[in-house]
DNA sequence: AAGCGGATCTACT
DNA sequence: GTAGATCCGCTTC
């Protein structure tokens, strides 16, 4: 069975913890999702769509189940749209495991060990092949360059959470979400504009 | 028209 | 653990 869009949970953090497990594809590589962090759109100030639509984050607006990219410090990073339309919900997708297609991940990658090929969301983007070019695609259409496929299953009990990396506003929020024990999951750093942690 | 700041990565100590 | 590369979008002038 593929996915379907309804299955997309619309709340940001819900579709976070959804997203864990399942698999991102493009080409010949696919990518087992092992980390990934939850934007709240509007409510959000750490989000791109924080300050209202603009030509960047416009993506966001629109409806679920598509892909918004952006590109920083030369990289470029995914994020999973979810619902409802108008709000800018999204989960950056953070890490993952290699599950198809190592080879083509490494002709991209370089001579790295197998679980640092999508390490970190600028990592995982090139192990990909995921560019700025495919902003907008719709993640449930087969036709697609990108898509989201069934992957297992990760009991709750095997899911942890915590801050997100290396935002400056809301740096407390327990937004990130990773599969315990998975060596793909990239390291935390809080950012150096944020305050001191607020427990 | 220019400056600033960032949802990063790698290398080096 | 820390520093530097690097570059585009958004804000402000």
């Amino acid at each position: 069975m593929p996915l379907s869009r309804a299955d997309l949970p619309p709340d940001a953090v819900d579709a976070a913890r959804w997203l864990l497990g399942k698999r991102l594809a493009r080409g010949a590589v696919a990518v087992e999702i092992t980390e990934v962090e939850a934007y709240l759109g509007v409510d959000d100030p750490a989000s791109h769509a924080w300050r209202g639509p603009t030509p960047r984050n416009r993506v966001m607006f629109g409806p679920p189940g598509h892909l918004y990219c952006y590109t920083m410090h030369g990289h470029t990073c995914c994020n999973v749209v979810s619902g409802p339309e108008g709000i800018a919900h999204a989960v950056l997708i953070r890490a993952g495991r290699v599950a198809e297609g190592e080879a083509e991940a490494r002709s991209r990658r370089g001579d790295v060990d197998a679980w640092k090929l999508a390490r970190g969301p600028g990592n995982l983007t090139r192990a990909l092949g995921v560019t700025m070019a495919d902003a907008g695609v719709d993640l449930f259409n087969p036709s697609s360059p990108v898509r989201l496929t069934p992957g297992r299953e990760v009991p709750d009990v095997d899911v942890v959470a915590g801050p997100r990396v290396g935002v400056s506003r809301a740096a407390d929020e327990p937004y990130r979400l990773w599969i315990a024990a998975e060596r793909s999951v990239s390291a935390y750093r809080r950012s150096p504009r944020a305050g001191a942690a607020g427990f």
